[in-house]
DNA sequence: CATCTTCGTTGGATCGATTCAAATTTTTGC
DNA sequence: GCAAAAATTTGAATCGATCCAACGAAGATG
């Protein structure tokens, strides 16, 4: 029954142990780290100055210092803690992510934030050797806090033109093209779009400026897919309501209102996320407008609840996961260079689009 | 534009910015930790010089090593990592831990592995200030491996008598007997227990004997609690099946397959966990049973899913986010002291639970 | 018996910061 | 103009390990 229970008395160092056990420190250190270069008679008997003294083993923090290397890789964001949790993107994206690590046996820590100022701060000191960077909100902020902490670090969904950042996401002009043709094939010519931030702190119907100068280019980028495939099919474009949203449930319903306030209602939307689209599917249903039948929807994404809802959704699916095992290798396997990596997407048919009514 | 971008180079350190700015390393490292005591001029001198040589900022391996604290926790399992973003009850919990965590403003590190042996090597070597302990299968020995740490930590699910480990759960014996306690209400009279395990490495039918030595007493009391209530009702528990699984699918059916096999199938499941009984739902659904109007069953948990299947689960809640969020706050506030905590547990009635079949 | 290996051990240097008592400079009060 | 008080700055000590060149002691070789 060793005292091991106390706890305010200073803990027992590695230089402790050697004294303790009549070595040096180095000696002592051979036994932790590399115990078969160590003679055993000295190893048990370290071993056992060790056990009588409390020693837990050697301190990461120490070893740290020395070795240079964490072994974790850092996954921030600007949303609180629980958004790797709650959001089903999100979750897909951790399970690659961990997938990868689990594999290499690295960890993974979370950093997140109230507020700017501790967002910046826990930037600054986790301790990681990398980070992947969740652009949603405030990405371009984000970039540019992590890109002080002189660390590798790649954006997950290729939201800028910054070519000195690594980046791994879809090709979003081709997967809204896929979305935009599926719809056009099956007849609709009234279309509205749910639409991702283009810049930060604005919410609403949207101007061809604000088009142009899109901060997330990745949301331009699936505009422009949308309406390249649409031209095609004759559909004017100028006339296409696009509302722009904060992922949200309040921002979305805010737009359903603005779009089917118009006297002539789309038969199809484009949403730019699953979670818009399943948002949508619901706002649709208690208004009784029937999915499909009175409304086509496509989301995009892909996540695993879109295949749960009610009806299923279609939608342009992104392979979650294996941008995050990517990321995490990204990480993982750093060799100082920038990597932008753009995956394909691909159309999944669900029972959320079908031909548009015939009343239209 | 300075050269940012060089990696091979030897990082800079804080002592080389105070030697070019011409002030101590005492002073240089105050412009960073506490600016406002060091004379303007000095600073901006200072931080000109961090800034033409490409100073990253302290960096927090040293910081750490100084400070001691790391400001993070650790969440253990013995899971693979992607455990805390499929399962739902580990997800409500882990809201419930980032809650605490988001508004301390500590940073969350995940430790797992796949094998024991990289399981002891992450967990001696997590960077964290004390760990919360995922207590699953292998949970006593995830314990052992913990305790050797020295590090506060704290057991999730109370699956342990050991009084000198800190732990938070529920009063599983008064949460199963309002289970059991419901279905007897009901009317039933033939029940049969779907279990989590009583200790690691076995599943199947459970002897008495078994019972009586089990590991994880959680499991052993929610027994009890569903035998002391169905005695009330004159049901002969030394005839209820207990099937020991792994809460996994495999054996949960497997356990389904020996109830139902035999001459008097139950009427009611009492399940130890929302994630079986969702899985017995599942499977009484492809054999053409009803729930609940063949058989009733309840669950144990209250994880969110159990609300959306089909039919809405009837269950004994926990309050899962508050164990988490007492749980973090356990090692953010820990004080050396033992903490063992129980919280209560709720009965939500919904549809999965309703009187026997009368041709019974 | 001298020499060369091999094996274990030693102790100083290092990782990158923070802290604090003491030294120094500046400001204030009269 | 000078002493006392206040504000800054210094530099050594410290946090807890790992690494490595050098060294001593056995054992092998000629």
């Amino acid at each position: 029954m060793a005292s091991s229970t106390e706890g305010n008395t200073r803990p027992v160092r590695l230089a402790d142990i050697a004294r303790a056990a009549g070595v040096s420190h180095g000696t002592a250190s051979n036994v932790f780290s590399r115990p078969e270069i160590v003679r055993e008679e000295v190893r048990e008997r370290v071993r056992a100055a060790a056990e009588a003294m409390g020693y837990a083993g050697p301190d990461p923090k120490g070893r740290l210092l020395r070795a240079g290397k964490v072994n974790a890789i850092g996954v921030a964001t600007t949303e609180p803690l629980s958004y790797f949790f709650d959001d089903p993107f999100a979750r897909t994206m951790m399970a690659g992510i961990s997938e990868a690590c689990d594999a290499t046996g690295a960890g993974i820590a979370l950093v997140s934030a109230g507020n700017e100022e501790k967002l910046a701060w826990n930037i600054q000191s986790a301790l990681v050797d990398g980070f992947i960077l969740f652009c949603i909100e405030g990405g371009s902020r984000l970039v540019e806090l992590t890109r002080e902490r002189k660390l590798p670090f790649v954006a997950l969904e290729l939201g800028f033109d910054d070519d000195t950042v690594s980046a791994i996401g879809v090709d979003n002009v081709a997967g809204a093209r896929l979305a935009a043709q599926h719809l056009a094939e099956l007849g609709h010519r009234r279309f509205a779009v749910l639409a991702l931030p283009f810049a930060d702190d604005s919410t609403g119907l949207v101007s061809p400026e604000r088009i142009r100068t899109a901060v997330y280019t990745g949301t331009r980028d699936r505009l422009v897919g949308y309406f390249e495939a649409l031209s095609r099919f004759g559909v004017d474009t100028a006339k296409v309501p696009v509302y722009e949203t904060e992922n949200d449930e309040a921002s979305t319903r805010a737009g359903l209102e603005t779009i089917f306030a118009s006297a002539e209602p789309p038969t199809a939307i484009l949403a730019m996320s699953d979670r818009m689209a399943m948002i949508a599917i619901e706002w649709l249903a208690a208004r009784g407008m029937a999915v499909p039948d009175d409304v086509s929807i496509v989301g995009f994404d892909g996540v695993p609840d879109a295949a749960l809802c009610d009806p299923p959704l279609s939608t342009v699916a992104q392979p979650i996961a294996e941008i995050g095992r990517r990321a995490a290798r990204t990480i993982l396997d750093f060799d100082g260079t920038v990597r932008r990596e753009t995956l394909g997407v691909e159309l999944v048919v669900r029972a959320s689009s079908g031909p548009p009514p015939k009343t239209a």
